[in-house]
RNA sequence: GCCCGAGUGGCGGAAUGGCAGACGCAGAGGACUCAAAAUCCUCCGUUGGCAACAACAUGUGGGUUCGAGUCCCACCUCGGGCACCA
């Protein structure tokens, strides 16, 4: 299945079938929008798991979603107790609030990433390293508003261990991790006048040489903390960092800054009181916004510790010999070492090297005395979920008077967008971080209120003007294809188990494969997973995963060039002269890139198709390279499979008359070898995904048949159905002047005959002392004793050794003979 | 800084630890042609040699092995991802 397209189009030989299967199942072809989302089915099915998910909550206990019936049935019970107050004393609308809090999708009012560019909210993982929206490269700001968003973060755990079930590259798998981002550790508990700090650290192993403490400059203890006489330098620092946004914060050069609020907190361990700072490298959205600062250790808090003379105790005896006092180190000392200065009462972790064992011991003493304990946190936060677009999925949601949501029964389902002609959201100045999002369903009152009896008899609601993001239909698309007119359901159970479910235990089911861009790593990679383990959970799907082998395609890259000033121009009008590139008589740099607007340097297919045909075309990108490399695109080259295809068509056809002009001989042995070679080798390159391989070995029969003269009669059927997968169109054609009848996608793809592809002899390299000095032919079945004579025999190989006896001899049969002299 | 990849002719690239450069582009020569295009044939890593052949060659330096582009160690360069993440 290739992300985006219909299944329709994965069995259609041509664009007329793919528009027929297309309107069979009353589908519309439109190029500028992928057809799942314009299908009401979609909609329909989109907005009803959406709904299962709005109606469930995560049960930590069983690690799994459950529905939020069984919520409230665990509530009546008082098996689990509500959050806020006693549920059987709430009244129905408190109820709400308290189930609403609970939900995998939720509204809240929260920090989003506002993009006034596009005139929308967009998710974390659609905004760049340097802060801009990954469509369109406007500013995102962080604001607090009032949005949708999903519960991926309690899935975090089995996000990160089911990629070991997966058949991904490594290096995508390490993307995922990387931005789940769980870190292992301890949350320990500082006691302070204004109340407890509590810190994560991933080292609690190194407590005792906590020396100071540092809080987000937002963090809420901060006022509390703040003594009379710093009061003005702290009010300056927070005021500074927040006019910043987090994006600029982090940009900035890293010369660290900060402002003692005047106030100590105590250390558990060794009861030292220790300075509490603010500093803006420490992130209120991470851990728990304050750190515990342990400068011998790590490098920010060491540079911290220089900056402001804040004590340095080493507790490690650093392996490099530099010795423990730390005021003459240059840097902090990370690493193993044994553990010094590291004892109390009760806990003694002096001459320990391992800080695995450090730690565990030190987490159990944080428990036992009651200052902490192991904690897991992520770098992963909840998806934001609503955009402010016309095109996209409406929430199949509506609101009370008192803005709590409600669920619309499925009977209503699809939601369809209402009618209009004005599609586009209201955008902004990029850079007004103050401006608000308008979506532009907001404009339809018609459409916004609604009159509906939901269970307490007909009252007016308001629709949710929001629509789900373009990754709502990617999410689940291809259980769909498993089942795509079904009415019933979004598929059929057994439809799901048949194609998708588990191939035995310990497998976690899936398509079998996937073709998509790494591009998707942490977008459509990361929220379908999700999703499919909820509807797992809920017991919609048999399989664990929606993707069981992944296989990422490399980039078409092309030539683009940059003008003196650095500016892109359009790589058409640039010509070679001399070595040179030139733009309007300007020299100008070349550098190859992702082909785009940007670049200004994408090549149409339509041209090439036009010119070569789409055989052609499809040839050249399958035979460039191996699939999964970025590789440039180079006109010239096209023309070397365009060669290739008109001499498989002249070996088949007189081009005069157009009819067949076959050898009458048969093929010989020679021939009947290449064809079954290539049937392996073809086989087994397209069973791997090597196209590239596959076209050089037909091409290298082709070329052996050209040498014949053309193509005996009784191999041209299977030289065409070789060649079909890749080059379909001439395939079908030249299969109709054979005079087949039935398509030949029909046909059965040839097997090579095991008996032509040994030979009766081998010619043996012959290599002294690794470097081959000659060759002998001998017969395909001697054996090792038999080769190694004939090869010493050989005249070369005696010149060679010039009469000295050689000290060992080695084959390696049907190989090569290697003489050690 | 951390985590993934990748470095092979003029170019794109091939090679279960076993003949490095398959296949294609570009280039050179030839056949056909009045000529050109197209097509077909031959050559095509570097250096030396008329040649047979020899030496050197897969980013650099070591190692393992009868044998290394391939495995191991260190380094260099490029590409991608993450990053004041505690």
């Amino acid at each position: 299945v290739q992300s985006g397209q219909h299944p329709a189009l994965t069995t259609a030989k041509n664009v007329e079938t793919y528009r027929r299967q297309l309107r069979r199942l009353g589908l519309s072809h439109d190029r500028r929008r992928s057809v799942a989302t314009t299908d009401p089915g979609y909609y329909r099915w989109t907005q009803w798991i959406f709904l299962q998910i709005f109606n469930s909550w995560f049960d930590p206990d069983l690690n799994k979603a459950r529905r939020i019936e069984e919520l409230v049935a665990e509530f009546d019970t008082c098996a689990r107790t509500a959050t806020t107050g006693d549920w059987s004393a709430m009244s129905a609308s408190e109820r709400r609030r308290e189930l609403d809090q609970w939900r995998l999708a939720y509204v809240s009012d929260a920090p989003v990433n506002w993009c006034p560019g596009l005139g929308t909210v967009v998710a974390n993982e659609e905004v760049t390293a340097d802060g801009r929206s990954d469509r369109g490269n406007f500013p995102v700001f962080k604001r607090n508003m009032r949005q949708w968003k999903m519960r991926i973060t309690t899935y975090a755990d089995r996000l990160i261990d089911d990629l070991e079930l997966l058949d991904w590259t490594d290096a995508l798998k390490a993307m995922q991790r990387n931005w789940i981002g769980r870190s292992e550790g301890a949350t320990v508990h500082f006691e302070s006048h204004a109340g407890r700090l509590t810190v994560f650290t991933t080292r609690p192993d190194t407590l005792f040489g906590a020396t100071f403490m540092v809080l987000a400059p937002e963090h809420p203890l901060v006022d509390a903390l703040t003594t009379p006489e710093q009061a003005g330098a702290i009010a300056a620092y927070r005021a500074k960092a927040a006019a910043e946004d987090d994006f600029q914060r982090q940009n900035d050069s890293r010369e660290k800054t900060g402002v003692f609020t005047g106030s100590y907190a105590t250390n558990p361990m060794n009861g030292e009181q220790i300075p509490v700072w603010i500093a803006d490298y420490v992130l209120m959205g991470y851990g728990t916004g304050a750190i515990m600062a342990v400068p011998c250790g790590d490098q920010r808090d060491f540079d911290f510790a220089r900056t402001f003379a804040l004590p340095i105790v080493a507790i490690q005896e650093p392996s490099d010999g530099r010795g423990t006092d730390a005021s003459s180190w240059s840097e902090a000392f990370v690493g193993d070492a044994p553990y010094v200065n590291s004892a109390n009462d009760s806990l003694d972790l002096n001459g320990l090297s391992s800080v695995a064992e450090a730690t565990s011991r030190t987490n159990e003493w944080l428990v036992q005395h009651g200052h902490g304990e192991a904690t897991v946190t992520y770098k992963l936060r909840d998806w934001l979920f609503s955009r402010q677009r016309y095109w996209g999925e409406p929430f199949p949601i509506v609101y009370d008077e008192d803005d709590n949501p409600y669920s619309l029964p499925d009977q209503v389902l699809p939601v369809l967008l209402p009618d209009t002609d004005q599609f586009s959201p209201r955008t902004f100045d990029p850079d007004d971080a103050q401006s608000n999002p308008e979506s532009p369903l907001d404009r339809l009152e018609d459409w916004v209120w609604i009159e509906a009896d939901l269970g307490d008899g007909p009252k007016r609601y308001r629709r949710d003007t929001n629509v789900m993001p373009q990754w709502a239909g990617s999410c689940w698309y291809e259980l769909r294809y498993l089942d795509p007119t079904n009415k019933q359901m979004f598929v059929d159970p057994a439809n799901e188990a048949y194609w998708m479910g588990p191939q035995g235990p310990g497998h976690p089911g899936g398509t079998d494969l996937y073709v998509g861009g790494v591009e998707h790593a942490v977008l459509h990679l990361l929220y379908s997973r999700f999703w499919h383990k909820v509807l797992y959970d809920l017991g919609h799907v048999s399989s664990v995963e929606p993707f069981h082998k992944l296989f990422n395609q490399g980039y078409i890259l092309a030539a683009a060039y940059q003008d003196e000033r650095g500016i892109y121009v359009d790589s058409f009008e640039v010509v070679e002269q001399d070595g040179q590139y030139l733009h309007d008589g300007k020299p100008v740099t070349r550098e190859y890139g992702k082909m785009g607007k940007s670049l200004k340097n994408a090549i149409a297919p339509d041209e090439v198709c036009t010119e070569y045909g789409a055989d052609t075309l499809r040839l050249y990108l399958m035979a460039m390279g191996p699939l999964d490399a970025s590789r440039p695109w180079e006109n010239k080259d096209i023309v070397g499979v365009y060669r290739f295809l008109q001499r498989v068509w002249r070996n088949v056809v007189d081009e005069e008359t157009g009819s067949t002009r076959l050898l009458s001989e048969p093929a010989g042995v020679d021939t009947l070898r290449v064809l079954h070679r290539t049937i392996a080798g073809v086989r087994d390159d397209l069973d791997n995904l090597r196209f590239n391989t596959a076209i050089a070995k037909l091409i290298e029969f082709n070329n052996h048949l050209t040498k014949l003269g053309g193509c005996p009669a009784d191999v041209a059927d299977d030289l065409v159905v070789l060649l079909a997968p890749m080059a379909p169109h001439m395939a079908e054609e030249l299969w109709t002047r054979l005079g087949h009848t039935a398509s030949i996608t029909f046909a059965p793809f040839p097997v090579a005959d095991p008996a032509l592809l040994v030979t009766d002899s081998v010619e043996y390299p012959v290599q002294i002392n690794g470097k081959v000095r000659s060759r002998v032919t001998v017969a395909a079945d001697a054996a090792p004793d038999a080769v190694e004579a004939i090869a010493m025999a050989d005249e070369k190989v005696k010149a060679a050794l010039g009469g000295n006896t050689p000290k060992k001899v080695i084959v390696v049969p049907g190989r090569m003979v290697n003489i050690v002299a």
